[in-house]
DNA sequence: CGAGCAGTTGATGAGCTTCAAAGGTAGTGG
DNA sequence: CCACTACCTTTGAAGCTCATCAACTGCTCG
């Protein structure tokens, strides 16, 4: 656990390495979680006096960790980091909306293929392979993600898998078969 | 029509009066309301050369449009404008991730009291009674937003003012009757 | 070897969508 | 001035997708 919802704003956070979900819990124990940040991620900015959301980690994590205060004086100093920040703020901003799409108007084939394709798009970026996809988080993780349930989204696995998009090699590791096909169902 | 998606970001907007909604359309038409801006909103920050979404006056609305060009030379002059964009992003952000919410794990009912009470607080920040509502928008742009359907939105409307949680005085106008429950209801 | 947990698969049912139609309201034209 | 039209909203009935409940598999770890 990095930070937790309801707690203290008191560190910013910098990922060096791992996975890391964020995710928000109901009172009933419901839980959505909102995003998955890695490698060169940031974590914390927050303009309330207490966490929003909760950050745990998926895998083994490391991360940098910068007390508030620092980084307010940081601000103060080099302007040119807020640039950044900004930056990132607007892209996550973006990636929260596709992500509206997916929970408002998707149905769970076309809510699957999105998060596939978006961790092919981020195993690109990080040059590894677009299709030999690595899926650390747990098969609950994903169905909190994308607004289903585990059983769901096992079920949506083994339909794509039957229909020869995907190979289901283990668990957590899955062949795209059919990147093109998995893009269409998923910008459907 | 304020942009369209796909279209060249070429100006920002200020929001002087009236209600926007933002939105994302799916190849088929299936769409997804990601928010509704008021008086004092910002639209148009983006990193892509084109807009991710569209946006659109949901009442006559009156807006203030900036040349992209002067801003990059105004954030050049005035670093400090930086600092505000960076605090709306933030906001906005965290406002997108209970939206998540809404739509990834919540019913009918509690999506439609949470809609209520985001219009109550708004009402309130505003100066305005925060239990008789004016929702400018149609039923087609609340369940658009709130990932649903129109007839789910009007029962589920018909369903609150039945347990006496609300008065429908006119489809434009909602009297919120037990703020509490509501409350309760949307944050469940 | 056995316990426990993650994942998969099956059966059933609830909640929302879809299809259909009626009610209400505003704007238009005779 | 009133009837007509068109659209938005509401309500009803049927259907479908996904959730729930349950059982089973396979893997990991003591």
């Amino acid at each position: 656990m990095i930070v937790e919802q309801g707690e203290r704003v008191e560190h910013l956070f910098n990922i060096t390495a791992g996975v890391v979900k964020l995710y928000k819990l109901l009172s009933d124990g419901r839980r959505q979680i909102t995003g998955f940040l890695s490698i060169g991620d940031f974590l914390g900015m927050a303009l309330t006096r207490t966490h929003a959301f909760s950050a745990e980690a998926v895998t083994y994590v490391s991360v940098c960790r910068y007390p508030r205060s620092e980084l307010e004086q940081l601000l103060e100093e080099h302007p040119r980091i807020e640039h950044s920040l900004l930056g990132n703020a607007v892209h996550e901003l973006a990636a929260a909306q596709d992500q509206m799409v997916v929970l408002g108007r998707k149905n769970a084939s076309e809510r699957l293929a999105s998060f596939l394709i978006g961790l092919s798009r981020r195993a690109g970026r990080e040059g590894l392979s677009t299709t030999l996809l690595h899926l650390p988080m747990s098969r609950a993780d994903i169905a909190d993600y994308l607004g289903l349930t585990t059983e769901t989204v096992s079920r949506t696995f083994s339909k794509l898998a039957k229909s020869a998009i995907i190979r289901l090699e283990e668990p957590t590791r899955v062949r795209v078969l059919r990147l093109d096909e998995l893009e269409v169902m998923a910008s459907a």
